[in-house]
DNA sequence: ATCCGATGTCAAT
DNA sequence: TTGACCTCGGATC
């Protein structure tokens, strides 16, 4: 499920469960035994999320950070149980008090020091999810590219942390049609990307999913419980709004899903009631 | 029992 | 643009 909502979702748990709180670190899988011995005994000072990327903060002068990338398969588990044997391929585990982490299938966990922790910075664009964000930087990124917007909104040097649900759902809800090269759309259009991507994301931490759509009837058993029921096009077969059917075709490696009849401008034309996706996604102060 | 795709990214062509 | 990699589960035989 890792998309930006994920790994903030992950840094406000880990931050509750393990900062503060007596923890150990080990692997029971091994490739980040080393690592781990050198912060066993520490403690977890703090947590950070920037995009697609966790940071665990340790008390150590020379690696004061792990960093987390869950990339397409990693996954984490928070057992209730704290000694709770590992399931699977465990690279990393924290034992705290309440819970434990296991941390499965990453792209990578590796300690960072402080020049890393830059670096990592520096290549990354504007997190809509952070405080620090910049809106101004993001939006004249985003106007700059000459790619087609859906393949742009996966660049995280533009806007961090959105994947490809997200991407396939912000074009479907602007009514954009996702060749659209990025540099012909607007700056009001930009702005409402911007603002959406806000919204989704935030929605997506509070509710541990991502959720565009009204849950669809709940009259029959399993109505609202796909994926597919609570998006408009990914992995869809019909357009929710208009019943025709969605297309699909590879863009910047991903499947790209949109609606061929809802989505035909280059202009925002928001085939829903976006005012209430913003609305009835950002409830005030609400994370 | 095996295959294949997946909400991701990077290095090598 | 392609392949490699991280791992699991659902579809398929």
């Amino acid at each position: 499920m890792p998309e930006g909502h994920t790994i903030h979702r992950l840094a406000r748990q880990h931050a509750q469960w393990f900062v503060g709180e007596p923890v150990t670190i080990d692997s029971p899988q091994g490739r980040f035994a080393r690592e781990a011995a050198v912060l066993s005994g520490r403690a977890m000072v703090g947590v950070e999320a920037l995009g697609k990327h966790l940071f665990h903060r340790w008390d150590h002068p020379r690696w004061p950070l792990v960093h987390i990338h869950l990339g397409l398969f990693g996954r984490a588990w928070h057992p209730t149980d704290p000694a709770a044997e590992p399931r699977g391929t465990v690279r990393m585990r924290l034992i705290g008090p309440r819970r434990a982490l296991h941390l499965i299938g990453p792209t990578c966990c590796e300690l960072l020091d402080r020049g890393g922790w830059a670096a990592l910075r520096g290549r990354l664009g504007e997190d809509p999810l952070r405080a620090d964000a910049d809106p101004e930087r993001a939006c004249v990124g985003l106007m700059r590219r000459r790619r087609p917007i859906a393949a742009v909104l996966l660049d995280q040097a533009v806007i961090a942390g959105l994947g490809n649900v997200y991407r396939a759902e912000l074009c479907f809800l602007l009514g954009l049609d996702p060749f659209t090269p990025a540099d012909r759309l607007s700056r009001g259009d930009a702005d409402l990307i911007w603002s959406l991507s806000g919204a989704l994301l935030t929605a997506g931490t509070r509710t541990g999913r991502i959720v565009v759509a009204p849950p669809r009837g709940a009259t029959h058993p399993g109505a609202g419980r796909r994926p597919g029921d609570r998006l408009y096009v990914y992995k869809r077969s019909r357009c929710r709004v208009c019943g025709g059917s969605i297309s699909r075709a590879p863009l910047e490696g991903r499947t790209l899903y949109w609606c061929p009849a809802c989505q035909v401008s280059s202009t925002a034309v928001p085939p829903v009631d976006l005012s209430a996706v913003l609305r009835g996604l950002r409830p005030s102060g609400a994370l």
